[in-house]
This record gives C-alpha cells, sequence and structure tokens, in this order.
DNA sequence: AGCTACTCCTGGTAGC
DNA sequence: TGCTACCAGGAGTAGC
C-alpha cells in the first residue's frame, strides 16, 4: 500500500509531465473518487495551469494558478490501491480509470483505483485537509529528541501510535513494521516506557528506511503499487519483517511471527523485539 | 484520551 | 469447474 516512499515516488516522477501544463478537460468514471464533486469539479480546473507537484504525509498535492496567481489546489491520496498516470489521449483507458484530466499537450493526467479507497478532490485552501498532519519523518523537525519528548506526552502502543497521521505523516503498516524491528522495539510497547536511547534508535531507523525505500522507487509486493510509468518498486526485496511470517529473521533467524495490533497485519522477530512487560490491569 | 468496531471496496484465494 | 466465504487495509467515524 502505498506510504510516503510510494507517493514520494509518484510525485518526483509526475513533476516533469505536468510542471506548466494547463487543465483542459476533466472526466469522473466515480463520483466518490472525487468526494462528490463530480459537478463542480471542471469550473474549477479547466484552463487552470498545474504547478510543481507536492507530497505531504500520504498526500498528493497538485497546485492550481490562473493568471500567475494560486487557485487552489487538487489533494490526492492513494490509499491502497490508487495510482497515477500520464497517458496520451488516445491511449485506452485503464478498466480502473476513476478520473481523467486532460492536458493541453494532448495527454491525460489519469487516477486509477480498483478499490475506489483512493480520493482526488479540489481544495479552496489544501491545508483544510493537511492541516491535522503531524511533522514530516524526514523533513528538520523530526529527530530522536523530538520523538522522544512526543512518545512521552502520549499514552499509546508504538504501533497505532505510528500509524496515526497527527502524531507523524507518512508511515503506514509496512515502514512502522520495518521501523520497529530495526530499532529493537515491540509494536505494544507503550510508548511512554520507550527510553531517550531507544527513541533515538527508532527515528534513525525511519529516517533511514524511508530514505532507502525511496531510493529503490518504493516497495510493491502485490500487483497494485507501481510508479506513474508503471514499473513496480524495489524495496520488497529488503523487507526484514514485513510479510516475511514464518522466515527467519535477517538478524538473529528466528522465526518472524505475524500478530494483529488494532486490526493491522503486524510482524515481528521474537527475539529481537521483546514483548513489552505485561502491564498491570488498573483495577477498580 | 484512546480503545474497538464498523465502513468503504474489490480481486484473489481457500475450502468445499 | 464453480460456488461461497473470507481476507487485506488507510482513514474516517461512532460509541464507550
Amino acid at each position: 500500500m502505498p506510504e510516503l516512499p510510494e507517493v514520494e515516488t509518484v510525485a518526483r516522477l509526475l513533476r516533469p509531465h505536468l510542471d506548466g501544463r494547463t487543465v483542459t478537460g476533466v472526466e469522473v468514471r466515480w463520483a466518490r473518487s472525487v468526494g462528490g464533486q463530480a459537478r463542480t469539479l471542471g469550473p474549477r480546473v479547466i484552463g487552470a495551469r498545474l504547478g510543481r507537484v507536492e507530497r505531504r504525509g500520504k498526500f498528493l498535492v497538485f497546485p492550481l494558478e490562473r493568471g500567475g496567481r494560486g487557485a487552489g489546489a487538487l489533494v490526492g491520496h492513494l490509499r491502497m490501491t490508487g495510482r497515477f498516470t500520464v497517458r496520451a489521449a488516445d491511449e485506452p483507458a485503464d478498466p480502473y480509470e476513476r478520473v481523467r484530466l486532460a492536458l493541453d499537450d494532448g495527454r491525460a493526467l489519469a487516477f486509477d483505483d480498483v478499490r475506489k479507497f483512493g480520493r482526488w478532490v479540489f481544495a479552496a485552501e489544501p491545508q483544510d485537509l493537511l492541516g491535522a498532519l503531524g511533522p514530516e519523518p524526514l523533513g528538520p523537525g523530526f529527530d530522536g529528541a523530538w520523538l522522544s519528548a512526543a512518545l512521552g506526552t502520549r499514552r499509546r502502543r508504538l504501533k497505532p501510535l505510528l500509524l496515526d497521521q497527527t502524531f507523524l505523516a507518512g508511515l503506514g503498516n509496512i515502514y512502522v513494521d520495518e521501523a520497529l524491528h530495526t530499532a529493537g522495539l515491540h509494536p505494544l510497547t507503550p510508548a511512554p516506557q520507550v527510553p531517550p536511547a531507544a527513541a533515538q534508535r527508532l527515528a534513525t531507523a525511519v529516517r533511514t528506511i524511508l530514505a532507502r525505500a525511496i531510493e529503490r522507487q518504493g516497495s510493491s509486493f502485490d500487483r497494485f503499487y507501481r510508479t506513474p510509468e508503471g514499473r513496480p518498486g524495489g524495496y520488497q526485496d529488503e523487507f526484514r519483517v514485513y510479510g516475511r511470517a514464518g522466515e527467519p529473521c535477517r538478524t538473529c533467524a528466528t522465526p518472524i511471527r505475524r500478530l494483529v495490533v488494532g486490526q493491522r497485519g503486524t510482524h515481528v522477530c521474537p527475539r529481537c523485539q521483546p514483548a513489552p512487560r505485561r502491564q498491570r490491569r488498573t483495577s477498580r
């Protein structure tokens, strides 16, 4: 499922195709993909120029300009199976194409999405959609000191907390499992129980893993995530725990276990990631 | 505050 | 072969 490295890859590869293009048409094939804006989308985007595509967390932001001035943005989220592709206007549509923008160079920017969870909506003020997001893990504000302090103010367990986009923006199920393993932390550990040195390891693991995954253009372990050029990513070859239940840990050869945490499949090495001491149940 | 359950969706697959 | 039942899961929401 697309997380920060996949979305970053999409932004980087779309950029050269879209920067400065003018939108000449809109076609919506599945209204919910545009959040019910099927009727209003046309007037808001046709005639607008596309600015530089940006990523914020797992969101893609396509800024729009009119007469050199900001005119809102299209904000996209791939969720599970969304995909952006630039295709020639006469190229046949993907069977799961949900939305298409015609561009002034004769090509089209298509949003394909098998499971229809993804969204691509117009926002006059993109901050309305992005404002609640936590910091960028690859940004200057994120480091061991910040993470250690932030963990101390929360009571949740590490896994659901790291998946919470308002805590930290961009991590999903795969990279949380990978980072926790690299840092030697169990996903059920209560956040305030993480000592500063371990928080530092976790921050470093998050940054290192995300940066490496971007280099590999993301992870493709099923048929869903592909770059806008249609190629799979390469980071799945470097997974240490995700999807490896029963296989030996790459560090200590102990079989990887799969558990469910907050309705999410979760992968741990029982030796590298010792379970937290059982919490005392609060009596009465 | 933070937990669980539920919703949205579909293709793939396990089981019969 | 063909059917049904179930699974994955990001994020929003409701209820406790």
